[in-house]
DNA sequence: AGGAAGATCTACT
DNA sequence: GTAGATCTTCCTA
């Protein structure tokens, strides 16, 4: 089993690479001694100024002033009444970050089921809103370090076999023309099949 | 202080 | 497929 977290230069590169190379690998979120995990499936990728999507695209505020920070770093926003979970991933001196869309839950999934009020595993965390209440995270968790294996939340590689696919990005009102969502062909937990 | 927007989810038709 | 719930943050006054 990999333990071993990734590390920051896994970050320091291309929003749009990390974004995709995220599919495969493994969350795990430690939750009062006991570990949460899933596999990645589903991720869209944020940039800065230019990107009218994006959290970063009206300037620096307090709340999202990580997306300039250093990569690596968890950024959580809020939407409706749901977290969103993203970690910080831009080349240096660049502005950008990878939103956690959906994962395939691997270990915990009893604590999942009651985190969440849904019967079904196929929805405990099949969207960005989903997931956060799967995990127990919440803004808390804004800042934490995802290169810090045995931390509160960290990301381990992976070994695995995926298909990957693209699409444009879900729920935005302006979108780029490049298409920024990454998903894993055929996987039954993903936010939209395709 | 108040109103509006939003990278959502659930329930219902 | 569509409406409504509901909460954090921002913008204007």
């Amino acid at each position: 089993m990999t333990q071993e977290a990734l590390q920051r230069d896994f970050y320091e590169r291309n929003t749009k690479a990390v974004a995709r190379d995220l599919l495969g690998k493994r969350l795990v979120r430690r939750l009062e001694g006991e570990a949460l995990e899933g596999i990645i499936v589903e991720t869209e990728a944020y940039y800065g100024l230019r990107d009218p999507a994006s959290r970063a695209y009206s300037g620096v505020k307090e709340y999202n002033r990580l997306m300039w920070g250093e990569p690596g770093r968890v950024f959580i926003y809020n939407v409706h009444r749901y977290w969103m979970l993203n970690v910080v991933a831009h080349e240096p001196g660049d502005v950008g970050a990878v939103l956690i869309r959906a994962l395939e839950p691997t270990a915990g999934i009893d604590v999942m089921l009651a985190n969440r009020s849904v019967p079904e595993t196929r929805e405990l965390t099949s969207g960005p809103g989903k997931l956060t209440m799967a995990l127990g995270i919440d803004k808390r968790l804004h800042e934490a370090d995802v290169t810090e294996g045995g931390g509160r939340v960290y990301i381990a590689s992976e070994v695995r076999e995926i298909e990957v696919g693209t699409s444009h990005r879900i729920g935005v009102t302006t979108d780029l023309p490049e298409e920024l969502r990454f998903y894993v062909r055929g996987n039954p937990y993903l936010s939209r099949r395709r």
